[in-house]
DNA sequence: AATGAATGAGACTTCATTCAT
DNA sequence: AATGAATGAAGTCTCATTCAT
């Protein structure tokens, strides 16, 4: 063996990481239930069935672990949506950009529709954010990201054409932004809102009506 | 009352509903730092300059004492965009329904550009009820009022012209809650948004663009 | 009343002061025989004939608490070496320093014959205070106080004749500090001293042999 | 073993020695620094460079651990002060017993003036001893050892001339063993002490004041 | 020989609530 | 009306120890 790569650790490490696996999984359970604050390291060593002092020893601590599943959470909802496009290695570079808005927002919602225990937690993690003096590590940072993103994205779509040119893309994606989040946890919150299909199409028709060019300049001629 | 009216009757009630408001105003500030679990009944008897105990003696429990904050904060935030409208005793029924969702959005948001600690609190409150086991009493009752009246006004409106009959009522209701909460949350965590102008005027766009009748379909009779 | 003494206060003071001496009187037998570390906060409640929460209650931290003790430990250990000559209100002023300090280590090294709890527990903590990080508020200070009234005394004798002029007093009340401290600390961890008379005539001659002026100027002539 | 007779057989040993003697100094440092009950075996694996498990694995439990450096730093304090006589291998039973006290102390206190972090850690341990449960295995046996031969060093001295006649030898040990121990530690403590110097000869004068015969008692013959 | 994953007991502390004053 | 002493449950985190690798 040219490295010291030690031949055992092999199955120490999976150890390691299905453990992990299992406390994220029934920290985000608890998590979507119960909130933040409610949720204790014992229950989440326990629903994962494994000891009380399973989270403490992988995690170090319960900020630790929150940090860490919110970073789970959000990646996992972002490949969500990226999934929708790429089913090979397809970029999305050659498709409009207000079309990549549409479907990341129809997909979002689409999520919540019927939500898994992941996607709740999300929400429920974005909710404890905000006081101001609490901070979910991990949390702001990605929504940072995430904003910056959407930002860029509105910005290109300000050139290839699907997207007006007046519109600020910086205040457009906060705007987008906030919809997005804020209609989920309505929806999570009020769950007698069967009428899920209509709510989606409202806001894809928002969008539109906030970020297509005016079809009459076109058509009207 | 008529036996041995007491001289400050009055001022025994003053007193009680002074140390009322004080203690919601406590509760308020410490909720919005640090949130609803973390805030302690002893805490807030301390910060609002009284003892540990009064908390529990004029609230009985904590969930009523956050049950009540949270309806007082309610009311205020929508007296404070009522307010705009109705200088006097004026009611709002002549003013076209658009035109008051786009003020009610607009002030709402303008309260975020400088939050006081109530208002911070309504939103922290709003984060707490995400979870699906969790409720805070009088929250979710409340946003369903206000989502009912938002419904009930986007129909008004598309009575009085001002806004599209092709919308669905109810869904555009929750897309125009969610966008407010949701743009408000952001604004609060994120406090880098110094452009909160634009934000504002975004967000009117967007209503405009979704509800407002399309130009060219009133034109071409 | 002229003055605003609460009537009613009185009880509750009563109460807590009664509480805090059951909680120190507890703490004080427990620490004597496990060591700081080891006592909990919660076995000082059972012992106090209390709950578990109350030293917590009372001291805010464990920390506190152990000051505390410390504190009060050493003022009898103290007032008890001051007893034997302020019978009345007599001051030791007109008795030779050495005398003093003669009397002050023959009545320490007595009481550890048969020690009380509280006299183990102020070497127990004594002795926590020896790691470098470690400090209990308060043992400290309090040892440096006692130091500084040895040199004073031992200043004092030089003046009044019962001390030798060609000693250095503060070194000298290191050591007479350290060896009623050494020897004490000793007695306590081999139980088997039983002839605890011979050690303390035998320090007595020790500070007699290093103080006193040698015995040779006035009698040899 | 039979088959490919491993190569450094001998340097496995070694290994485990320099193993030991390492994990031996992390605890020393961190006993010194923290005191016992607060160093846990985890930390001493890291601060010796090696796992968390390899305490344990060495020393099979903590007492153990303890117990082992107890006996060593015991045994390198009783070294370095028996070096002072021996520096070939010769005994020192030549040399009047008080000066073997004298220089002993003497040099014992000379240790503690810029004290390594063993020697700290040795008081330290001492200091554990204080609770009357606690007991680390090997300190007090040795401490006991150290006092007979102290006893049997002064009675030697009673015999050759250079201790008075009429003290007790075993009393005088333990005013001799305790003022050893009691200074050291309170120059531990106190570390403002820089007139170590002045300290020294003071300790070495009260021996001598104690312990040697009257000038008197040989010059008026 | 050595590592480190896992356990479970126990420590300190916070806190809502009850109750005497 | 108001205070604050007291309780006991629960939370986070530390740690010695066991065990699989």
């Amino acid at each position: 063996m040219p490295r010291n790569a030690p031949p055992k650790a092999q199955t120490q490490v999976e150890r390691r990481q299905k453990s992990e696996q299992a406390l994220l999984d029934a920290a985000a359970s608890l998590i979507a239930e119960r909130g933040v604050e409610q949720t204790s390291l014992a229950k989440i060593g326990e629903r994962a069935g494994a000891s009380r002092g399973l989270p403490t020893h992988h995690f170090k601590s319960k900020d630790a672990l929150v940090a860490r599943l919110a970073r789970r959470s959000q990646d996992r909802v972002i490949e969500a949506t990226r999934n929708v496009f790429e089913h090979g290695e397809k970029v999305r570079d050659d498709i409009p950009a207000l079309d990549v808005l549409r479907t990341m927002l129809d997909t979002y919602l689409e999520l919540f529709q019927h939500p898994t225990t992941e996607e709740r937690a999300l929400i429920v993690m974005w909710g404890a954010t905000f006081p101001s003096e609490a901070s979910i590590d991990g949390m702001l940072e990605a929504d940072q990201r995430s904003y910056d993103g959407l930002a860029d994205l509105i910005q290109r779509g300000k050139q290839d054409g699907s997207i007006r040119c007046d519109i600020d893309a910086r205040a457009s994606a906060v705007a987008f932004f906030g919809m997005m989040r804020g209609v989920a946890a309505l929806v999570l919150t009020e769950s007698d809102f069967q009428d899920m299909h209509h709510v989606r199409s409202t806001c894809d028709a928002w969008i539109v009506g906030a970020l297509a060019p005016t079809p009459t300049s076109d058509g009207s001629g």
